[in-house]
DNA sequence: TACCATCACGTAAGCGCTTACTAGTAAGCG
DNA sequence: CGCTTACTAGTAAGCGCTTACGTGATGGTA
């Protein structure tokens, strides 16, 4: 066995290629050699690159003696395998995509919308983590208001799925990516194409939080913040309010429409206190971020809640276990979302995914003090349950 | 010009390939056709795939009659490149990869530590906007205590350059990264090899918070829960402290310990609250998650913040507007710190950035309540400056 | 009218890797 | 002792794209 002939076509300043990167390799006194590829291990192992590709797959066929040589040659030369060629040669790129949307790109206004990303952090995280059990990375992108579905686009062509976030693109973008690669949707509507859609039980949390304010506080006059009019989640929260309310014998006594934001929670706090009419002793907001708005135009008013009003909220994002009062809401579970989201993509991937499906997590009633209810006690970070009060699960029970 | 041969070698099944990914073309009634390539563009359009090529780069050189050939093929096939080929051919992935750590993976803890990630969260955040104005995607890799850093190496190979966050990966780990690849090290010491370092100015912001609480509030007795000796942060900030103090006439009464933790921060509140000796009447925590949890249990047993005890943190975490009271501390602009970062890498690539630099952010005092001053008025989501009261730069100013 | 830029496009090599196919060799068997 | 079988390892094609070179056609100039 003559040692392999090795150093092909001597690179003789060809098209493409050079060292890996556009990247200049050696800038200002930056020492930084042209990364090794699998000829360079070849050689210095004395085999063939298919060899050397073996061994590094932990393929079956080798010997030992010669697998051990190409390890040693690997740490010798700190070779790293470039996943892009891995990548075409292979077929897939084992990086799974995600596309969330950006509300603003305006700095000044960025601390205030930090709150409402509260939640797409969590989805994302939850997806990170869950792809990279199976090896596989997130690539991330964002999507501004304006700037259209490109960067999504783009994507299909460096992914090996795509995981969409609350509305980043349009239906007909939907369509289109979904038609020519894997794709989950999260929270969206029930799915037209080969989507698979995640999403949360809104009905199923929204009725329970009714069912506690009427049932357990006796609550017979509900105000209403309601979300935009764009979001499935706020129309089926909303419908289920209704639907709820007049189930268990309460009338709904005034709505308001925010548009998610805290701030747009702020305007309509204000708007109550400052009214003139008869305040509604109870104010469902149909998420979190808005219950933080008026909670906090509240305190500044020296509105008492939940004396005064009651406030509640949807989602659970981080921050309601630490407001004053601690604010009761529905969880809705987003890392979890994001982990179902990526291990459906992979169901996809395996055949054992159905196109076209619908998934529906859980949320659940957390009970906390803004509705009117008392924490008996404190556990870490967070408030137990009412002594007895109520039936329904509460926070970290899991 | 005969319309040029088109589809060459007839996809004998050989190796590799077949339809985009390893992923089924069909799965289950889903219809999903290969991807279209350049050589189907080039056949539908009539011209070769070089053309097709630099139609779709804007090159010049060409007609604009075949121009639009190719980009009416393009609609109509969908075509979408294929990012990793592109990538292996031009030299450059046009990704930036984002190392971040996860402490825990358990999911019974996860909720806990939310609020440790909403920093990094942030980073990520300013990272993905930076990169996407230069068309670049990020792609995200987190790495767990106990699993090495075998995952930041593998992005060597699929990446243009490295942002680490936060001690993801050890010393030696860095320099053998960067020793190979353009890297930027978030809240590191100061670089030994290649590496760019983007960190906060911890003196000076831990400085001024330490004067107010003297000049302005006449504390001379401190108490300080410090961080964990590992963390760079920790230590420079508690260096300060001491520095700080000294110079301005205060003493340190008492320094417990924690690990950044809320739930650390909740171990040390309910030491002070039910420790017999007297208590400090300020505690400067050296992060805000920590004063988050010596809030909950401040409140839990009944300890008025700011009247006996004043509390304040550092970093500026979204939720610490939102405590009651509004928590004073330091703002570290950690959407900035991820923006830096990748426009660092981008200024290693282009020979503009030094290698072995340190870029040093500003920080800024933020005085809401807890440390004893009073909100005025309210502005959206947040306090005013209390009345004339302080020199130093407030919240919002931006 | 011969010649030479210029333009528009085609040809083909090559990016680094995986893998089907092939070949050589040692062991097993009648 | 010739022949099959099982390993091990090499050869080369091909993944989809970019781009250095070539090559006709065109038009301008001497």
């Amino acid at each position: 066995m003559g040692p392999a002939e090795v150093r092909r076509h001597a690179r003789a300043g060809g098209p493409g290629g050079g060292p890996r990167g556009r990247w200049p390799s050696r800038v200002r006194g930056e020492r930084r050699v042209r990364a090794p590829t699998i000829y360079d291990l070849a050689e210095r192992a004395g085999v063939s690159i298919a060899t050397v590709s073996r061994a590094l797959n932990a393929k079956s066929g080798l010997s030992s003696a010669t697998r051990a040589r190409v390890l040693a040659a690997v740490e010798e030369l700190g070779y790293v395998p470039n996943g892009t060629a891995r990548g075409l040669s292979y077929g897939a790129t084992e990086t799974i995509g995600m596309v969330v949307a950006t509300r603003t790109t305006n700095v000044a206004q960025a601390s205030e919308e930090h709150v409402s990303l509260l939640y797409v952090d969590a989805v994302i995280r939850g997806a990170e983590r869950s792809a990279q059990r199976t090896g596989y990375a997130l690539l991330l992108v964002s999507i501004r208001p304006r700037s259209g579905w490109e960067a999504a686009k783009r994507m299909v062509g460096r992914t090996d799925g795509l995981v969409i976030v609350d509305r980043a693109v349009s239906e007909d973008a939907m369509t289109w990516l979904a038609e020519r690669h894997p794709v989950v949707a999260l929270a969206w509507e029930s799915p037209k194409g080969n989507e698979i859609v995640v999403r949360i039980d809104n009905s199923d949390g929204t009725r329970l939080l009714v069912e506690h304010l009427v049932h357990v506080h006796g609550h017979r006059e509900l105000g209403v913040v309601r979300g935009p009019a764009s979001s499935f989640d706020a129309a089926e929260r909303w419908r289920t309010v209704e639907r709820t309310a007049a189930a268990a014998g309460a009338r709904i006594v005034g709505t308001w429409t925010g548009d998610f934001s805290a701030s747009s929670g702020e305007r309509i706090g204000r708007a109550i206190a400052e009214g003139t009419g008869p305040r509604p002793r109870v104010l469902m907001c149909m998420n979190d971020q808005m219950a933080v708005g008026v909670l906090n135009v509240f305190a500044q008013q020296g509105i008492a809640v939940p004396d005064e009003v009651a406030v509640t909220g949807f989602d659970d994002i981080v921050i309601s276990r630490y407001l004053r009062p601690p604010l009761t809401t529905v969880r809705q579970p987003a890392e979890e979302l994001g982990a179902t989201a990526v291990s459906s993509l992979f169901d996809l991937a395996t055949g054992k995914g159905i196109p076209g499906r619908e998934i529906v997590l859980a949320t659940e009633l957390v009970v906390r003090e803004s509705c009117g209810c008392r924490a008996a006690a404190w556990r870490p970070a967070d408030a137990a349950p009412p002594d007895g009060l109520l039936a329904a699960t509460s926070d970290g029970a899991a």
